[in-house]
DNA sequence: TAGATTTTGTGACGTTTTTCACAAGTGGCG
DNA sequence: CGCCACTTGTGAAAAACGTCACAAAATCTA
């Protein structure tokens, strides 16, 4: 029951999440740690420490229930609601990640898109209409808007950035290459494939020359 | 000059490349840790400390040579050369990651495109003709594949990586939320956009009741 | 050349994260 | 009921990672 939690423990109780909810889905009522354990790659007593930086879930010689500590984790994450989320930018990126169907199954929903491009704004999407920059702070006042999805060149990131920003954003999911500037208590995350293109390259270039 | 490379590191490395790239457009010749750590969010002893690791670049009193310690950081990463990349997968995700300039800009070139549906199969992206899967295996060998992204269903992932391994495959750039069983020594990177949400909700959810 | 100034490379140190090991619960069974 | 097999939760140990501080270059100036 700690206060400082390590961001790979975040990342380690999404992918339990998602194994227990296969769990469920195969009809188990418990699952141990160790379980839980083989199906992310990592050891039952991380599962058990990770786990017991919010509370004690389980029962000695038996496990965790499936269904509890799969609406526990729900809780932890903040997933046990509905994200009201916009789209900006609605190029190739943006058009991908909108029929994405994983967003809107976690409770990810997109409420509003908006693109620079005059030859997209007032096109729609499903049932969005593409709403022009300009209209980003009303558009995140009136519709409870919570996170962006930033999928603009990196050139326009920044501005929109302030944008959402001053009209009271709480989080971004930026796929632009730029490190953002914002307040530090903003929370980002960065998704970047070509570092993870490079990580790749690196690991087979060292196993080549290393051992 | 050590053995063993922490994965923070390398993601720092490949920030570091990125703001050589940007310095040496704006014509400088020499940098100094201190400015490398100001335009990553780091500091200036770990961005030595990281290049410490692949042996000392820099001059006392001087710094970095730009053009030469980027080149340095090419070739750690292994960026120093062209990647051939097979798309499997010419859904959304993965039509917008075709278009995407950063791939081919940074040495990955996309040789081949993979994917199940009859009616997609033999219709042409660029200059290449989707091809099915059952080719993926003569398609890695003749035209020397060693990189795969995988933007396919998660249900076919599985399948479609033990083909792609068997034909010799050396890394895998992974869309589908799963996790892929390979051999060992195979490189492999999950790109997991719901997880990154749930990194946000969390750090959200945790602001407001934690402090 | 000597001294002032800059900045690297790195060992020592401190913090964070993971692993280990085991006492303490829990249910099942004879 | 008493014992056995199982599994959690957690301090303590170990490992990994990041920070600090400074000697050792290197340049510049006069």
């Amino acid at each position: 029951m700690s206060r400082r939690i390590p961001a790979s423990t975040i990342r380690r109780l999404s992918h339990y999440l998602r194994s227990l909810e296969d769990i469920e889905g195969e009809g188990r009522e418990t699952v141990s740690s160790e379980e839980l354990a083989d199906r992310g790659q990592t050891t039952a007593a991380q599962v058990r420490k990770d786990l017991s930086h919010f509370g004690s879930f389980g029962k000695r010689g038996l496990g965790y229930r499936v269904e509890e500590l799969r609406g526990r984790l729900r809780q932890i994450l903040g997933v046990d609601r509905v994200w009201r989320v916009a789209l900006i930018g609605a190029g190739r990126i943006g058009s991908a990640l909108f029929e994405y169907p994983a967003f809107e199954l976690r409770g990810y929903e997109c409420v509003a898109i908006v693109d620079a491009d005059p030859e997209k704004i007032g096109a729609t999407w499903g049932a969005l209409r593409i709403r022009p920059p300009e209209e980003i702070e009303s558009l995140i006042d009136t519709l409870g808007i919570e996170l962006v999805i930033l999928a603009v060149p990196a050139q326009a990131a920044q501005q929109i950035t302030d944008r959402a920003v001053h009209a009271g954003i709480k989080g971004i999911l930026n796929f632009a290459p730029i490190r953002l500037k914002v307040p530090a208590h903003l929370a980002v995350e960065d998704v970047n494939l070509v570092m993870q293109l490079e990580a790749l390259s690196f690991a087979i270039t060292q196993r080549g020359s290393g051992d």
